[in-house]
DNA sequence: TTGTACGCGTTATCAA
DNA sequence: TTGATAACGCGTACAA
């Protein structure tokens, strides 16, 4: 490994001139500078980050604790937030706690200890011995997706979205409708979930059933589809995200269901296999580009120490695809 | 922050003693350790990631370089790898490189700085300046999904993986058979279209035609199944990875295409979504999670200098669903 | 404008 | 079995 000295020698100049130069502090020469520069490029120096670390007590890292990566949602803010942070200069450390509490309480550890920046957090659960490590070493966090007391979050409106998947519904006509989800535990699932009962009690309805289930995934929703279906038929199902409607899809497919003509269905999400399903999903967009990109100026002001940018509008959008009809026998307006 | 000599304080111990019970190395009293490990978990203490690494040149990290992570193939292998090394005491550097050479380089930069302790990479070319430069500083790599010259290798075959493409159409009495994938320039890509290539060629065939994209997204792959439809039509098409196949699965429905009846699509991966769409997607299956374990071992053992574990099989399947199906007209024996 | 020298928290060596 | 202490590479007062 080539270290300051190596260049300050190159350079023909003192170590403090070097990192002067390195960390753009200080007055220098403009002819010093180049030489310095110039050997910096040539031998390909980079500042050893342990001991960056250990003198400046910052990693220039932001931890990014995800409850998964393999959930394809996450991975598209994973990757989003990473390419955020790295036009800014700043590293990435991506965790997936696994939607675990203890692997979470690991990871923050890790992170402490690594003298992370500042941390982007979808956390597992909201009251959160994590998240009083991170306040108690004063770490900058920004919760993303899911909402934490105390903290700056960037995240949709999860119970406007769970209206706006009642509300689509009930216009086309329908009154029986049913809902499945996963994971159950988790808050934008349970602020849906509110948002769907609540625009429903509206209309002075309740859904005809509910499913949550601990699993999120394509085959855990289907199951959970099924098990509904069975038990009797609404008009129309919302999954409480893309993979529950599409698990959910496929119940019905195999129950021999028409859909849209039998039964309609929703999503929330709008994941790039919504519009390729058959029929294309019907759902409700989430910006999570966006979401990604704000998460990650809000946690770049606080660790400035600026104030944060005024929070962009995350819109919601309905996107009605070829899943939903109108109930069978209505006419709409 | 709490640090090594807090400990030694409050257990009335020096912070050599600490700092072999923290290690386990050396000799420590059972009284002496006890006292100090009560220390440790009262206080919560962890040592300083820059101090150790400076120290002791390790950072106990691990750098994981993947092409992207919104493609939900390579968000399954980071979960799985993160998840191995984790389960193993090492932390995980997910970093992606948007299928960059650029942006590669400089991750590998930053990952020399951290001194990580080994790499995990699929890279995205294979002439690699960054591979050399991670050779240089003796870091062990293993390439994963994509074989690198002078490297061992934790991936699938390819070229097998294609050819079972082509014998499976061929099995069906298909004879007229055309390729869409992306993103072109990647070798497991390039593979599975030369294993293709040659298996057709056993038959006294060549593809009916290819079309190789940059992008690889439903959307992009969906296109370019549409103009290799329009342009002349096969009975069958290869996706060279699953999402290839759903964008062609809809390019032939919106041109009226029934699929299987009067066009075969099979995929490459089977992801999640596969088993969802409608029909369900043929498809050859590739062991993701075995490959990241396998990965993880191979590179923990590199790291320790112990010999690598043998090379697990990583078995390719075929799994026949509803996409796939003789060709109109012949009766299979 | 440039250089010297100290200390950050650990681990490892050596002496006790 | 334990403790004192010298590095590790960098940033920054402070001196020149």
């Amino acid at each position: 490994m080539i270290k300051i000295r190596d260049i300050a020698h190159r350079a023909g100049a003192s170590i403090a001139t070097v990192s002067r130069v390195v960390n753009g502090s200080g007055y220098v020469s403009a002819d010093m500078r180049a030489r310095i520069e110039a050997a910096v490029a040539e031998l390909g120096y980079r500042p050893n980050a342990g001991a960056r670390m250990m003198r400046s007590g910052s990693s220039r890292m932001v931890g990014v604790l995800l409850p998964a990566l393999d959930v394809h949602f996450f991975g598209i803010l994973a990757h989003t937030v990473e390419q955020a942070l790295f036009a800014r200069g700043y590293q990435a450390m991506i965790c997936s706690t696994a939607e675990s509490p203890d692997h979470e309480a690991a990871y923050v550890a890790a992170m402490l200890a690594q003298q992370v920046d500042g941390v982007i957090l979808a956390a597992v659960t909201s009251d959160n011995s994590a998240v009083a490590r991170l306040n108690a070493a004063r770490v900058p966090i920004v919760a993303v997706d899911r909402a934490l007391p105390g903290t700056p979050a960037v995240t949709a409106d999860h119970h406007a979205g769970g209206r706006m998947l009642a509300r689509h519904l009930l216009d086309l006509g329908h009154r029986s409708i049913g809902v499945v989800g996963a994971p159950g535990h988790s808050a934008p699932v349970q602020d849906r979930l509110a948002g769907i009962v609540a625009e429903l009690a509206g209309a002075g309805l309740a859904p005809q059933s509910i499913r949550l289930g601990p699993e999120h995934s394509f085959e855990a929703c289907r199951s959970l589809a099924a098990d509904l279906l069975s038990d009797g038929m609404p008009t129309a199902l919302i999954g409480i995200s893309d993979m529950a409607a599409i698990g959910a899809l496929h119940a019905a497919v195999a129950r021999g269901l028409r859909v849209p003509d039998d039964l309609s269905v929703i999503g929330f999400d709008d994941l790039p296999a919504a519009r390729y399903t058959i029929p294309q999903l019907t759902t409700i967009a989430q910006p999570i580009r966006q979401i990604g990109e704000a998460a990650v100026d809000t946690l770049i002001a606080l660790m400035r120490g600026t104030p944060p940018p005024p929070p962009p509008a995350l819109p919601l959008t309905l996107i009605a695809r070829g899943t939903t009809a109108a109930r069978a026998g209505v006419t709409l307006p």
